[in-house]
DNA sequence: TATCAAAACTAACGATTATTAGTTTTTATA
DNA sequence: TATAAAAACTAATAATCGTTAGTTTTGATA
């Protein structure tokens, strides 16, 4: 049988880690057999073994991933002058450009990271949880500067972070632009709490 | 070993459902094992079958249920009088409070419907798009009387009930209390979109 | 107390799981 | 073309899965 086929700017482990989302995403983790995910790549399973560690570092390597991706955009939106609401408006969009782009990947960290073995479960929802700060502080300086109403911060923000990670179950049968998509799910969001 | 004790207006089955709920809910359907599961019951893992069918048959009960529930209450929000907004924000309630008090069976009808097997697989999701067609046609009317925005009515309900969704994500440590997550979220989602 | 069904138990089934060991094939380099 | 490493293969491991069979215990009724 074939050689697993490196593209040209993409490991071997990294296509399996791409083909493992995609499986995560589809049937879920716990129920993605090894054998499965050697299929989809073209491999017998124990082949798996020559690129990868195991089924779990593979759940890792997604979680870690996504997660990084929304704490570096975070980091660079704060460093950017501009008001409360203008941070605000690109992080709601850079959400929900991922959902639309890393599809697989940004599903499966949302879903499946309780799947994740200690200690990488834990410092996953260490990581969530400041995530979530960051984001709340941010509503509340827009409450500060009176750009927005005065909401429970928190609230705001869960409303927010779902309502972006429910994009999974957008189905674009009326050929709905994503641009579209993106401004009105940000428009929505965001006049809602906005004075 | 003692027996399963019903409770007083709670049968065996029932016990066993919800504890299976509660077990999917933390665990993940394909990760939670029988043994497990009676081992939460206090029995051993042959003893369930003589109550319930099988694992899966404990998967459908709890997804159409709750679909049942939501189904029903959107019945009868349509058969009262009242403008569109006074519906929509009805519903949106119902799903807030939904969310925080049957949050083991809403969550798993939410997050392990895909683990049903067919033909229960089919039949859930044609049940799911048909209250999401009802939620839009809701939408479309509130805008056609010029209550709501005319935004897209697919984005508004993809958004309005991602955000409700996402109530699994909340964690009381402020101690919030029901009513003004309900309240402050409710009127997020409305806002949003009022004219 | 005797009876009988309900519901628990133990033991075991075949299937499937992730993974390892050991071997062969492929591929790149010299 | 010879060599060595990379990566595929086959075979098999122990563990766990949902479930069934057969038996014993429990609990209510007579």
């Amino acid at each position: 049988m074939a050689k697993i086929k490196p593209g040209k700017h993409i490991s071997k482990k990294d296509m399996i880690t791409l083909k493992a989302a995609a499986l995560f995403k589809t049937k879920g983790y716990a129920a993605t057999s090894m054998r499965a995910l050697a299929e989809s790549v073209g491999v017998e399973a124990p082949s798996l073994y020559n690129h990868i560690g195991g089924k779990s570092e593979l759940l890792q390597a997604i979680c870690f991933k996504v997660a990084h991706i929304f704490n570096t955009y975070f980091d660079t939106t704060e460093k950017t002058g501009g008001n409360s609401v203008t941070k605000l408006e690109n992080i709601i969009r850079f959400h929900i450009r991922m959902m639309l782009e890393n599809f697989d990947e940004v599903y499966v960290a949302n879903h499946e990271w309780k799947q994740l073995k200690e200690p990488y479960l834990s410092h996953f929802l260490i990581q969530r949880r400041a995530y979530e700060k960051r984001f709340v502080a941010l509503v509340e300086t827009g409450i500060r500067t009176h750009e927005l109403k005065a909401v429970n911060p928190q609230v705001a923000v869960l409303t927010i972070l779902s309502a972006v990670r429910g994009l999974e179950f957008w189905q674009n049968k009326k050929k709905i632009s994503h641009q579209i998509l993106e401004d009105d799910m940000t428009n929505h969001l965001l006049k809602g709490i906005l004075n």
